[in-house]
DNA sequence: ATTAAAAATACAATCGATTGTATTTTTAAT
DNA sequence: ATTAAAAATACAATCGATTGTATTTTTAAT
């Protein structure tokens, strides 16, 4: 099957010149004269030549290529981000590796072995709900590869982040909801191990603390935050009877869920129970009634984190120091917390 | 910054032997005494070896890696179809470049260069809205590079394809509005220079004549079947003053977009207009009134596409011919069309 | 026409791993 | 202990491109 493997050896040898000389040209170098260049152009594109960048990244020890983890392509937030990467990327003369860990460490961990044999630059990551320890994270720092965190980062000293505040996003979203007059608000959260879930949380433990609203126990609920956990966590609501007005999701896709199983239920949203998500989904604003959420700027955090990424990779000196890029979120109020 | 770079040279200096036994150690070869194996996987250990991909995909003229390139990541259909390939070809050992083209004829080219550059062994593709000519396609074919299509084919002899019957799908749909007493059906299309939508058009108007309704110049309206084109479309057949009493959009999402503004113009769904969409994205269900659209297995697509891709890879003999595989798919029926 | 300086091109080593062949070491038979 | 066969390891070429240095060719000054 493999017709074509012309190389510059080939095209030197029908020229009868040297192949560093055809390398050079198709390099552009000014060391070659542009009679010569062009009469190298021509016979490279007769034979078909394409340039093998295994050889050349080999010997050149660059790649131009960035990896890019994250937990699900699917997911809006995270594809707007990829698009803000690629843009970057792109213009800067960087390819983009688009990987997804599906939210297992085991995937993340061998993305990460195989981007890291692959040779790429630099990483940018967001990490998956499994992710708990950062051996493989720590070892791609250790081999000399740039990482950079977006969104879901993990306390490691020392690393790059481009991040929005969490903290805010749950004390904003729970302040709305309280000054929509809900007293008794649950709130669905991921795995508590992840930062930005402990911060969400600590924004919403903070909110009712503001307001004198006790905080209980069985108002958090932890999970995988998908549809199904959105469904089953105010299934267990319901059977253990909590009372509650409203719910204060960390992501969109559970709150959905909720949204689905309280309709189900016969219970009035927002009236009986008002709803706040989290990332801005486009599904929120096509559900019945449509979702509250915080809007996260995924391609700015993309563009962002390509930024810092690439300068930590231009930077030969070393150690560039820790550098921690904030965005903007802000609520935005749909139906379904209009009380 | 790069502080580790081991290579089989330095194993093999620190221990006294040819780099040559140190590869085959590394690569379990049976050329290689259990006790040298265990001292050198040890060192390599020790020492943080990390294979050199870019190095041994070059001299073993293998990458093991298959390029995918889709539209759009974030459409739930082709994500779905990335989940069926990746499984499958990690099962066969092999790594999967994910690239969208975002429609985007240029960028289709550009990541056709750029896999190709990369030397991976085989390409999974679904073509962009503007792909019309085909010769960067044809050109990764002469260059012995396998190529299989899924779902947006295109109509080169040859070629190996994953589909569905989209003229069976146009069919289903357009029957299913007639059977429910639909009689002006209009249809979304998207460019009729693509092969499932000039089927999907095909099917449409086979429907409409089996039952013996005239098709009108005025009910095909082509776009890129985006949200705001679902929009536009409905909003330009109110302004004409076409009658009509169903939409069959070849997408879901420009079908959610009509929802939006027929429920803007106070159009009842399904009692005045019936819809039916195209693709079973998760959407679907959550829009109110929930879509009724053509379920295609994305997950089973992909498995079949990459199998048929790495049977093409291991086919050393030469010239595989051409195969095309339809896989089911069914109508789902839901509110939008439940006169 | 000669020659020094400048420009263009050729030579050869290199990136890091793999692999066919040659050499050395070990094993086993006498 | 010697020796042939088998096993283990070393040698050296190779994948395709790049790049510092050496050599050749061209240019320009006399």
């Amino acid at each position: 099957m493999n017709i074509n493997k012309v190389t510059i050896h080939d095209i030197a040898k029908a020229l009868n010149i040297n192949s560093s000389t055809v390398s050079r040209a198709l390099n552009d170098s000014p060391r070659v004269t542009k009679k010569t260049k062009e009469k190298i152009l021509k016979v490279a594109q007769e034979m078909g030549y394409q340039r093998n960048l295994l050889a050349s990244n080999l010997r050149k020890n660059v790649t131009n290529t960035i990896g890019v983890v994250v937990p699900r392509i699917s997911r809006h937030f995270f594809s707007s981000v990829i698009q803000g990467i690629e843009e970057t990327a792109y213009q800067a003369g960087f390819s983009v590796i688009i990987c997804q860990s599906l939210e297992q460490l085991e995937r993340e961990k061998n993305i990460l072995e195989t981007l890291a044999a692959n040779r790429v630059d630099g990483v940018l990551i967001s990490i998956s709900m499994e992710t708990m320890d950062y051996e493989h994270l720590e070892g791609l720092k250790n081999r000399g590869i740039p990482l950079v965190f977006f969104d879901r980062h993990c306390n490691i000293p020392g690393t790059n982040n481009v991040l929005i505040d969490d903290f805010k996003g749950g004390y904003d979203a729970t302040q709305h909801l309280i000054t929509k007059g809900c007293k008794n608000i649950v709130h669905f959260s991921g795995p508590q191990e992840l930062e930005i879930y402990k911060n969400r949380f600590r924004g919403y433990k903070e909110a009712l603390k503001k307001n004198g609203i006790p905080f209980r126990d069985e108002y958090l609920i932890s999970s995988r935050l998908m549809e199904q956990d959105g469904i089953d966590n105010v299934k267990k609501l319901l059977d253990k009877g909590v009372v509650f007005d409203a719910i204060f999701s960390a992501n969109d896709v559970a709150a959905i869920g909720a949204i689905k199983c309280l309709i189900e239920n016969e219970i009035k949203i927002p009236d009986d129970v008002a709803i706040v998500g989290f990332s801005n989904e486009p599904i929120s604003t096509v559900i019945n009634p449509t979702l509250t959420t915080i809007n996260q700027p995924g391609f700015e955090m993309g563009k962002a984190a390509t930024d810092l990424l690439i300068k930590n990779i231009k930077n030969e000196t070393g150690l560039l120091r820790e550098e921690t890029l904030i965005m903007d979120s802000n609520l935005i109020e749909r139906q379904s917390s209009q009380k």
